[in-house]
DNA sequence: AGCCAACCGTAACGTACGGTACGGTACGGT
DNA sequence: ACCGTACCGTACCGTACGTTACGGTTGGCT
């Protein structure tokens, strides 16, 4: 029973993460259903490595969600030459990102199993999966995002109160009903012209929305 | 082995209605480690008259999803005197509507299940929970809110080319990362005057995106 | 060569739970 | 009084799966 808090001491291996992309796959095709077995059966590993490495099953899913979590880095705006263009820019990119991830299978499974975990949770809301995927989803593109507000407030573009205000309502121009469709098996499919279209839209709507 | 359609034909005893009652509440409170034998004994009912009732475990959380549904009717808008305070009235009681059902418990534990099931499922996507469920939430709120937007546009008030497209927009504006957040465990309240402040909010955020 | 740690594969254990069977009871019909 | 129906409670069965244990193999180190 050590006690690690190897939260972020990430330490891993390359075999090791070569199991949790197996575990990742796994997690994409069957979901919740996903068993111990079929982890090492898919990963060619023993399952006295999975409980080695990580603990039990909540461990080894809490450990995938993080390794995909990781493999997930924001781009930082510059501050020189921002103008209107690039706002719009920015905006835009933000949110084509956000609806490709959003819509991706890797997200979808994901957040599915985040979803199921947080109904019947014992953990102290510590670390749980929810929190996780909260932290790495929504949390995170609020902190990429919030730069990117600020400097089109100090550029006279914007004007708003609460960023955090600012950003859940862009939040809610691009993302709309999407995830929640997603997330309860509408297959729509979402084309890269129809994100990008989308993006658009989001962003002038929000433009309209906040201008001086 | 009867293929019974009884997807409309509803016809639930009294004892049933209670028996279905009791699984919302565990489903509430356990999520979907709710067992039959959890639910037989909250019921006071035997595991043979749930299996003779709902077939299985599926037909049960499908007759629960579905009980619950029918709870939960809409309100007609009367075409006479619509005018903008009318306008912003209806819109305003939509989206106070909706926050409500989706902050609330039983939604949330709906919604978990739902989404939990949507990712394994054998259903060739006929009749499976995550369908009830979009059919009863969002497709549902579509055709409430759909009217109200019509005669908004009918008398001036409103202008977009697809009903399909506004409504979603509002659906983005009212719901923001609510739901996403309530599903995923974050614990946050939205307390009453919260609501109406943000059914507000959506409501002038949308007149103003689609004003003529 | 000898040793040790890490690992694979698989068998085995314990348990939770979906589903079934069966005895017992209440009740309405005949 | 007799029977059938509907139901409750509970014991039971089969299986899936998390978890553990163990024998066998590889590879690095001395």
């Amino acid at each position: 029973m050590k006690s690690e808090l190897e939260i972020s001491e990430t330490a891993l291996t390359e075999r090791q993460k070569d199991v949790l992309d197996a575990a990742l796959a796994l997690l994409v095709e069957a979901g919740d259903k996903l068993t111990m077995t079929s982890v090492a059966r898919r990963a060619s590993c023993s399952k006295e490595s999975l409980y080695k490495w990580f603990g039990d099953r909540d461990g080894l899913l809490t450990a995938t969600v993080q390794w995909q979590a990781s493999k997930v880095r924001g781009v930082p705006v510059s501050r020189d030459g921002f103008d209107r263009d690039a706002l719009i820019a920015g905006l835009e990119r933000f949110a084509t990102d956000w609806l490709r991830v959003l819509s991706g299978k890797i997200s979808v499974a994901l957040n599915r199993v985040a979803v199921t975990h947080a109904g019947t949770d014992k953990h102290g809301l510590g670390r749980d999966l929810g929190g996780i995927v909260l932290e790495n989803g929504p949390f995170a593109m609020a902190r990429r995002l919030e730069p990117v507000l600020l400097l089109g407030r100090e550029a006279g573009l914007l004007q708003f109160d609460h960023t955090d205000e600012a950003f859940r309502t862009f939040f809610g121009l691009v993302v709309r009903d999407v995830q929640i469709r997603l997330l309860l098996g509408d297959h729509f499919e979402l084309s890269e012209p129809s994100i990008e279209r989308d993006a658009k839209r989001a962003t002038e709507q929000f433009l309209v929305l906040y201008k001086p």
